[in-house]
DNA sequence: CTTGACCTTAGACTATACTCTAACCTCTAA
DNA sequence: TTAGAGGTTAGAGTATAGTCTAAGGTCAAG
């Protein structure tokens, strides 16, 4: 099939698979007389195997090593998969602990000022960016 | 004081103050004879007012709001500051819930691979991937 | 034979927030 | 006077993951 079909039935665009091609994360199997990419069965399912593995959050580096796992399985062991899952799991885990603490102060924020049509010259909010110390965000 | 000065007081490099600068969140007051940036103790708390805002989660653009609010706070009415922080509020809120949903299909990942040394032919995360449709991340 | 859909490439652009470089100028202290 | 610290600018680079454009080639149908 050429890029197009592959783009519908994988959900990626045209543009997105020869992006991926670039980045060596998917190469077409082949090529047609007219130069058109060429792609097989296979193909849409090592597309699907991406776009499945970027939606659950890993990063195209990420992916690259998943397939190179998936390229060669008897090569590897289950322990090299699950410590790419495991350490993305860290990293997200990470990531809520920032947001939550980002909510926090937020909240802290919002909660005291009273939002209604007074003037603004005593508003909390900017009397808390003034003066307060917010709780450091960390990565 | 110089932007050395300004830099070490406020906790931002130099180079970022002249960042804000050229994106308009924080002008010198002034230049010296000899074209150097003068700061006075009012471009200080300004420089920690970014710096707080921007440390909360606050993006430049947001940041930019709060200045023009501050820049004249008669003008303006607490409504217009809440509602800065509660539409902020709601999108880390969906990030969060985002980032829950990616640790969710992580874990179902990880949870169901032994993670051993046994051969990744039967891997299941990679089986996973190969054939799972993962929860979609919207945004 | 032409129209329109589809394909090709290299390379520029988007967004965010810096971060750094090169080449040059200024100021202070020894 | 000279070294070194610190200042100036425009502009390029970093990271991520696409997204789009221009200029052209290919193919099937009418």
């Amino acid at each position: 099939m050429k890029i197009g079909e592959l783009a519908e039935k994988s959900g990626l665009t045209a543009h997105t698979l020869r992006y991926y091609e670039k980045s060596g994360l998917l190469k077409a199997s082949g090529r047609s007389a007219s130069n058109y990419r060429i792609y097989t069965k296979g193909d849409l399912e090592t597309a699907r195997f991406i776009k499945r593995a970027r939606t659950i959050g890993f990063s195209m580096d990420e992916v690259g090593t998943f397939l190179s796992i998936r390229s060669d399985l008897p090569k590897h062991v289950c322990a090299d998969a699950k410590a790419l899952a495991d350490t993305k799991i860290k990293e997200v885990k990470h990531q809520i602990e920032e947001l939550q603490s980002v909510l926090k102060a937020l909240h802290r924020l919002s909660d005291a000022c009273c939002g209604g049509s007074e003037s603004a010259e005593y508003c909390t909010i900017i009397e808390a960016l003034e003066h307060e110390d917010p709780v450091p965000m960390q990565h």
